[in-house]
DNA sequence: CAATTGACCAAATGAACATTTCGGTCATTA
DNA sequence: TAATGACCGAAATGTTCATTTGGTCAATTG
């Protein structure tokens, strides 16, 4: 075997998928970047969804990754917590995938993608419900049920930071930190 | 002058785009309905959205109302809250253009049903604001921007409802009054 | 004469058909 | 035996044309 053909059929998919998303991407064109014959991309995976979820697959296990190295002992459980969620939404920012991803599901609404983009979600959402099931077992944070929380955090997250961000102006990091903590950990009310 | 003409037409057209839409709904049906010559219509309303607006700034004007009829004085401020919140949500639900509404805004994106939806959100959010800017008055509540605070309640409320219902199984009225006092009111820490 | 009407028009819509694109196969090749 | 790319059919896309529909206005009515 002269070059490892797998790892170029990867590196051309996900180059590919990050710069013009699942549906404008053609296995063809894939082929081509990985200066590879189409029917090879066919022994490695069975069609081009299942292509397309090895691709996400692995940026999940970075996203992890990514989320894990923002952890810092020594901080408190809601800083990490603040310092954990914003860092998986500006990993999103950054990665040419997920962005083509998100715009994809609100704009084309490819099947593929829809169930991908959930896909993530709940990767996303376990990871969440993990950490609140620790905090819970070591008395950080009130009993509660870490499913819902994790699902109410990251929604209020997005709130925050996509959905404000579209009706009145941005807010920063600080910002966000500073309301996340009032409104979810020391609440409203006096 | 033997019947009120406008009368008759905005009952029609009520009635019409309540049981079929915005896009659906022909003019000629309307004056079909309303037992009116179409070009009656046009001396009342410049177009179709001019109409169609009419009949929503009716139903955000009932809406308003339903809302301060869900207000018990003798309540605390956060079950009041959450009272009208419940209210407005039922209402949601329970009325047909309401329904029909937020199905096109999704699946057809009418731009003039975007619009008046995004109208009606806004309505929702400034009654909110409204209520939490007396609470913060009356200390309440903490110190805090009241529109974001309003906003954020409503995605919550939506996100307890509507979304989690998607993937889990849906909670009740009880429930989601508990939920949104421990994570909104009390807060998670300890 | 003021209010009302519905035939009429231009623009939007969508059905029907033609054309192109693209995922996936497989006979051929190296 | 692994790799390839010409080829196939289905699905997406583009095109044409008949129908629908928002809006106008001359005729009509009371």
């Amino acid at each position: 075997m002269s070059v490892n053909r797998k790892k170029l059929i990867i590196e051309a998919a996900t180059k590919s998928f990050s710069l013009f998303g699942y549906k404008a991407t053609t296995m063809d064109q894939v082929a081509k970047i990985a200066n590879v014959g189409k029917g090879t991309i066919y022994t490695f995976y069975a069609n081009k969804e299942e292509l397309f979820k090895e691709i996400v697959d692995n940026m999940i296990v970075e996203m992890e990754q990514e989320a894990n190295d923002a952890i810092n002992p020594e901080l408190t459980f809601t800083e990490n917590l603040h310092l954990t969620l914003y860092r998986l939404l500006e990993f999103r920012r950054e990665h040419q995938l997920m962005i083509k991803l998100f715009q994809e599901e609100r704009e084309i609404r490819t099947p593929a993608v829809l169930e991908i983009v959930e896909e993530i979600e709940n990767a996303i959402l376990s990871f969440i419900a993990q950490k609140i099931k620790i905090a819970i077992q070591k008395k950080y944070i009130k009993e509660c049920d870490p499913e819902l929380t994790a699902f109410l955090m990251l929604k209020m997250y997005i709130t925050l930071i996509v959905d404000w961000e579209r009706i009145r102006k941005p807010l920063n990091k600080e910002e966000i930190a500073e309301l996340f903590d009032l409104y979810l950990f020391k609440g409203l009310s006096l």
